[in-house]
DNA sequence: TTGATTCCCATAAAATCCCATGATATATGT
DNA sequence: ACATATATCATGGGATTTTATGGGAATCAA
């Protein structure tokens, strides 16, 4: 599966429109398991939580992994009722237009803080939609908490393979 | 599989473009797994971090061994979140051209100073694109560290096979 | 009717395609 | 071994297409 990489700040216009970076759309287009060329892609838009003031997005194919995850969990109970809850209100699923565009829901967007313009961050299977302050904010938060402890070191080391399958 | 080998200076010229090195492109053409004769291999283009001012280009094949290895860490954990975005948000997936170049995007250029030319270096399974000044900064100073503590018996050492196995 | 939403069209800038050239390297035949 | 033909490589430029963005007319909802 090909990946989101990289970053791109785009404008929100009077209407709430604003363009999918083209090479996520490539991406999209893959994950839509409907899609054909001549069609657009659909993505699934959601809350990012866990204290991180962004929207995610995701692939239909990707956010299906996500609800398969969920639906493992018993029914019914209190863990599956809560992050059904947490990963499905604050969501929308959404069709790009000719242009390659998306309207962000004006709920979505004063969740998040963004107004004229936002950064598209790619995440791998994800990508993540931030106002742009915020976005340096959290780059810098995490480039701070890495030198501190010297945690780069740690954290490239989980992605040695022998290491990681043990 | 086939590595990186050797270096190269090419030009980057007013669009960004810059040609990847011939024998590089016999590996990434076997690193792409869409790849037949008469296509063009893609790779992907990441920033070295790690207080290294280069960027590291990946065979698909190469970057996929990466990207699980940080699939595999538990989804939305903060190390996998970290990790995803220090890998994923500055990079990039491009294409070779009918001439074996590519567009090295305009971000990533500035990130480590590149102008008008770039330094190609072989690294097995990655290569690093450098700005050509810091490239030779940066060997002088590998030199500088071997010399001055002998590290280089030490290190050679690591590559004594009962040692590397225990 | 007044917002909002959707569809359609417009455009400047940027990215991509296509073709060209000189330099180097490789192959071929004698 | 040498000269000549052939392919490959690094590089450049113009034409064409995509992309990001804006705005108006048509449709819909309350």
């Amino acid at each position: 599966m090909r990946r989101f990489r990289g970053e791109a700040e785009n404008k929100v216009d009077s209407k709430g429109r604003i363009s999918i970076p083209a090479p996520f759309r490539r991406i999209l287009e893959e994950g839509d398991p409907d899609w054909s060329s001549s069609l657009n892609p659909n993505l699934v838009i959601v809350y990012g939580r866990k204290n991180r003031k962004c929207l995610e997005g995701y692939s239909l194919k990707s956010i299906e992994i996500v609800d398969n995850l969920i639906s493992n969990l018993p029914r019914y109970s209190n863990e599956r009722e809560i992050l059904e809850r947490l990963l499905n209100s604050q969501s929308a699923q959404v069709q790009l237009d000719e242009n390659g565009r998306i309207i962000l829901p004006l709920k979505l967007r004063k969740l998040v803080d963004i107004e004229s313009t936002a950064m598209f961050v790619g995440m791998g299977e994800k990508f993540q939609i931030w106002h742009p302050d915020n976005y340096i904010n959290d780059m810098n938060l995490i480039e701070k908490k890495l030198s501190e402890n010297n945690l780069e070191e740690d954290l490239y080391g989980l992605l040695d393979s022998k290491q990681n399958s043990k």
